[in-house]
DNA sequence: ACTGACATCCCCCAAATTGAGTGATTAAAA
DNA sequence: TTTTAATCACTCAATTTGGGGGATGTCAGT
């Protein structure tokens, strides 16, 4: 079997050569290379060839994020594991949109570190469990919703786009009774348009 | 340690006893029922007040999904892991949508089961290696987007519901120059109106 | 039996939005 | 150097939207 080649990001250099150090233990992988930060990491990418990135998104500002996208961008077959620090939502969900397929926390222990390789590398996503959690949450509706049902339904179709004409055709209903249905909810988000309305149900996820 | 109560439902009686009995060979776990629909379950929840409910959203229609929703809205506390033989995106994403909190395929190991009670149970969100993989697509773009990146701006912001007026001052550009993306926008989508240009930016995942 | 929430429909009005034209300029990238 | 991206301009007519004002019927809970 070849060798997974794996490169490290991470600014920190005892961390980066741990990492390394922890990958070509591994009888599966090698760690091809390391940087210390993305832009030298982009520009050898073509030579490295790696099938995995493990990187940092830590502190240089918004160059951690940027880096998967533009990894992503001009690389898209590799598949880049965020390992850090950082716990909050938006991190989190930025690194999973900007073309993250794994996401851990840096306290897990190494051996869970190389599995997650592994596991990535057949078509698994490696999450922390509360990172996991998290990303499920962000799926699940508020159930103290203050909508009723079919307020709820018509915010969902205003929130794609749907003028008031195409809501009723598509729920049977009369546009008048779009209307009093959005003048409602209106009332009950107090709010008096449909992006207040729309940014407010999103939020709170009542849609 | 108090024994974690457990519910399973499950309509295939060979499998559902294989779940009961593999729980309460756990010292930690306790099957307190089965049922083989989610109405018996929902009328004896109360009774049995499981931590952690077991479910298969099988053959008997929206049932499933529909279930969890019920049981997630008089219960909100309870747990539910949805383990079934169905691993098409939408059944996924409606069970996940209803509140399921974790989703396995049918074909897991016993011991993998059992550990994803306990993960659950500690705050966790146990899935299948391919569900966790469709999840973290579902939060990708498609980097073959056909719009410029102030395009996809300006559709993200419709997409809110924002109108013409409120995207050129959050863009600091004319409002003109707003129409005109979204002339072009709709050129390159092959679509006539906001809420088509929403819809298939939303299938093709462009924003 | 009554109340409240829900869902349905109706009318008026004025302002704003939208979509479809048909242009132009500039800078940067291929 | 030709294309793409991003910016701005003007017209026009149809549609949408938000704010009023009402109305009816059902159904669940008290």
């Amino acid at each position: 079997m070849r060798l997974l080649k794996v490169v490290v990001i991470e600014d920190d250099n005892l961390i980066r050569e741990a990492f390394a150090n922890l990958i070509n233990e591994s009888d599966k992988l090698i760690c091809i290379a390391d940087y210390d930060n993305c832009e030298e990491a982009i520009k050898n990418l073509t030579k490295d060839d790696p099938q995995i990135i493990l990187m940092d998104i830590g502190l240089p500002g918004i160059s951690g994020i940027e880096g998967i996208r533009r990894i992503k961008k001009s690389y898209p077959k590799v598949e880049i594991i965020v390992v850090t620090v950082h716990e909050d939502d938006t991190k989190v969900f930025d690194a999973l949109c900007a073309g993250a397929s794994g996401y851990l926390t840096k306290n897990i222990p190494p051996e869970r570190l190389l599995k997650a390789i592994y596991e990535l590398n057949s078509g698994g996503a490696p999450m922390s469990t509360s990172i996991a959690r998290m990303v499920i949450k962000s799926f699940q509706k508020n159930f103290e919703s203050p909508l009723s049902p079919r307020e709820t339904e018509v915010l969902q179709l205003l929130s794609r786009g749907k003028t008031y004409t195409m809501i009723a055709d598509e729920l049977f209903i009369d546009k008048e009774t779009v209307r009093t249905h959005i003048k409602n909810i209106y009332t009950k988000l107090e709010v008096s348009s449909k992006a207040e309305a729309i940014e407010k149900a999103n939020k709170e996820r009542f849609i």
